[in-house]
RNA sequence: UCCUUUGUAGCUCAGUCGGUAGAGCGGGUGGCUGUUAACCACUAGGUCGGGGGUUCGAGUCCCUCCGGAGGAGCCA
C-alpha cells in the first residue's frame, strides 16, 4: 500500500492517531528546546510544518543529521498548528535519517536561486518550488490534452520518430545512422546509404502531420502527442532541439472548423489547469508573473480574434510604430509584428488566416485567389505564434503541381499523394508546441525551464 | 548563424581613475519556549572563467579561447 502523501495529511483534521511521512526536509528552524521542520514530498508544493522537542529519542544527534535536502521519515500525530501559516502540523515522537545530505557540498540551499544556476544541477532542481511546480503543471497539462481530444472522439496516434522523408520542410533534421562515422562507405564518391541501417536516409521526425493525416484519413479524427527532434541552431527562449508536440488532424473539416477545435482546445485545457493545479498556478502567479491567472480567466471567457494575414498587413501599416522589419504583403509577420497585433491591437489571442503562398508549406490548401492558402496561426500575448495550421490541399492535380513549383519531388511524397488519389477528403489540422503552453501557462520566460532536461544547440549536459 | 551582454566566496552580487578583494544570503559554533525569507552574536571561506599581452603594478586596459544569458532569424 502507498504511503499518505502531504497532499492529503495537510487536509486532514487533528487525530490522535500515529501517522507516518516520509518526504525531503526544505528547512529547519531550531531554537533551545524544539526545532521545527518543514517536509515536502512532491505531492503539493505546501510543506507539512513538524514540530520536534528535545525528548524525542536521539534529539541532538538526529538533529545534527537533519539538514535541508536530507530524507526522512517521520512519526507522529496531526495536530492544530499555533502558527499562523498552517492549519495543521506534525507532532513529532520519532525522526529517522534515509539519507543525510551533507549541507557543505548539497547545491540546494534554502535561499532563492537563479534558474540559469539550476540548470546546471537538472537532477535537483525538480526539489525547488518553481521546479515541482512545473512537472506538476506538465503533468496536468498532459493529462488535458488527452481528456480533451478522448472526450471528442479522437484516436490518439503514434506517429513514427524516424522517418525516411527527408523533405518535410519544417527544419532541419537530425540524422539517423549506424554508418561508422570514421569509415563512410561511399559508392562512385557518394555516401552509400544501402549501406546504412535501413538501407536509405533516415532522421528523426519534425512532424507527425504527413502520417497522421493518412491516419486521419481512415480514422476520421486522429491526434498525435509526442517527441520532436529541430536540428535548428536556435539560441533563443522558446525553442528547443527535442521538445513534444501536439498535432490533431480531424478529416471531412475546413480551417473554419479547424479554428473552431483550436479555440474550444485552448480554452478547455487552461480551464482544466486553474481548476486542478490552484497551488501550483498560485505560486506562479503570485513568484512568477502576477498577471497568470488573469490572463487565462480572460482567455477562457472571450473570443479570440479572427482576422486575415491582409488584414494584419493593413493593421500594421496604419500603426503608428517604427517596426525593425518594414511592413509590406508577403513579408513573414516577424515576432515584433505578431506582438504588436495580440499585445497592442487585440490584447487577446488572434487566429490569422490566409497567408500568402509563397512563404508558408506546400501541403496547404490554396484559395481561389491563387495567391494565398488556408493557413491559420494562434499568436498570444508575450509569447507568440503557439499554434500553427492549415486546411490541406486535398485536390491531387493542385497538390502535385505545389510540389512542383516549390522544386520538390512528387515521388518522395507518392504516399502522401495517394491519400489524395483514393477517397480524397477536405482535412485540417494544426500543431501545439506542449512546452510553449506551459511557459504560457505559467508565465516562465524560458522553455529550458519548463521541460525536465532541454537539449538546445550546443548543450546536452544530463 | 548574427548582434548585444556577462563570467569575482557555496549562491546572488558590489568593486570608482589600474595600487593584488567586500556585502547579503548559505555553512559552522554559541544563544533563544512557537518559528515559518525565523532572530541575535561570533567564525571559516577567493589561482577574480582559461591563456597571452601592455604596465613598476591588472579583478579593472588590450588580444584570444571557453562558458552563461538576452535579442534576431528559423519555427511549435
Amino acid at each position: 500500500m502507498l504511503n499518505k502523501r502531504i497532499k492529503e495529511i495537510i487536509l486532514q483534521n487533528p487525530s490522535n492517531e500515529e501517522i507516518v511521512v516520509y518526504g525531503w526536509v526544505r528547512t529547519k528552524r531550531e531554537s533551545k528546546n524544539f526545532s521545527f521542520l518543514e517536509i515536502n514530498d512532491g505531492s503539493t508544493i505546501k510543506n507539512l510544518q513538524a514540530v520536534l522537542e528535545n525528548n524525542i529519542p536521539n534529539y541532538e544527534s538526529i538533529m545534527q543529521k537533519t539538514t535541508t535536502g536530507a530524507s526522512v521519515e517521520l512519526k507522529g500525530v496531526l495536530v492544530c498548528s499555533q502558527g499562523k501559516n498552517q492549519s495543521v502540523e506534525l507532532k513529532v515522537s520519532s525522526i529517522k535519517i534515509i539519507g543525510e545530505a551533507d549541507p557543505d557540498q548539497f547545491p540546494l540551499q534554502k535561499k532563492r536561486h537563479s534558474f540559469e544556476y539550476l540548470r546546471e544541477i537538472a537532477h535537483l532542481r525538480p526539489r525547488t518550488n518553481t521546479f515541482g511546480a512545473v512537472a506538476r503543471l506538465s503533468n496536468a497539462l498532459s493529462f488535458a490534452i488527452h481528456s480533451f481530444f478522448q472526450e471528442k472522439g479522437f484516436i490518439y496516434f503514434h506517429n513514427p520518430i524516424i522517418t525516411a522523408s527527408d523533405c518535410e520542410g519544417a527544419g532541419e533534421m537530425f540524422q539517423v545512422t549506424t554508418l561508422p562515422l570514421e569509415n563512410i562507405p561511399t559508392n562512385e564518391g557518394k555516401i552509400d546509404y544501402t549501406k546504412d541501417f535501413f538501407g536509405k536516409k533516415a532522421s528523426l521526425t519534425v512532424s507527425g502531420q504527413l502520417e497522421g493525416e493518412t491516419y486521419a484519413c481512415a480514422l476520421g479524427n486522429i491526434y498525435t502527442f509526442g517527441p520532436t527532434f529541430r536540428a535548428e541552431h536556435s539560441n533563443t527562449t522558446r525553442h528547443l532541439a527535442e521538445f513534444w508536440m501536439v498535432e490533431p488532424e480531424i478529416a471531412f473539416c475546413d480551417l473554419q472548423g479547424n479554428m473552431d477545435i483550436a479555440e474550444e482546445f485552448l480554452k478547455y485545457i487552461f480551464k482544466y489547469i486553474l481548476e486542478k493545479c490552484p497551488d501550483d498556478m498560485d505560486f506562479f502567479n503570485t513568484r512568477i508573473d502576477n498577471t497568470v491567472i488573469a490572463n487565462l480567466q480572460n482567455i477562457i471567457k472571450e473570443d479570440f480574434a479572427r482576422i486575415t494575414y491582409t488584414d494584419a498587413v493593413n493593421e500594421l501599416l496604419k500603426a503608428k510604430v517604427d517596426f525593425e522589419y518594414p511592413v509590406q504583403w508577403g513579408i513573414n509577420l516577424q515576432a515584433e509584428h505578431e506582438k504588436y497585433i495580440t499585445e497592442i491591437v487585440y490584447k487577446k489571442p488572434v487566429i490569422v488566416t490566409d497567408y500568402p503562398k509563397d512563404i508558408k508549406a506546400f501541403y496547404m490548401k490554396l484559395n481561389d485567389d491563387n495567391k494565398t492558402v488556408r493557413a491559420m496561426d494562434v499568436l498570444v500575448p508575450r509569447l507568440g505564434e503557439i499554434i500553427g495550421g492549415s486546411q490541406r490541399e486535398e485536390n491531387y492535380t493542385k497538390l502535385v503541381k505545389r510540389i512542383e513549383e516549390l522544386k520538390l519531388e512528387p515521388k518522395d511524397y507518392w504516399w502522401y499523394l495517394e491519400l489524395r488519389k483514393f477517397g480524397t477528403v477536405p482535412h485540417s489540422g494544426f500543431g501545439l508546441g506542449f512546452e510553449r503552453v506551459i511557459q504560457f501557462v505559467s508565465g516562465m520566460q524560458n522553455i529550458r525551464d519548463v521541460i525536465a532536461y532541454p537539449r538546445t544547440f550546443r548543450s546536452i549536459d544530463f
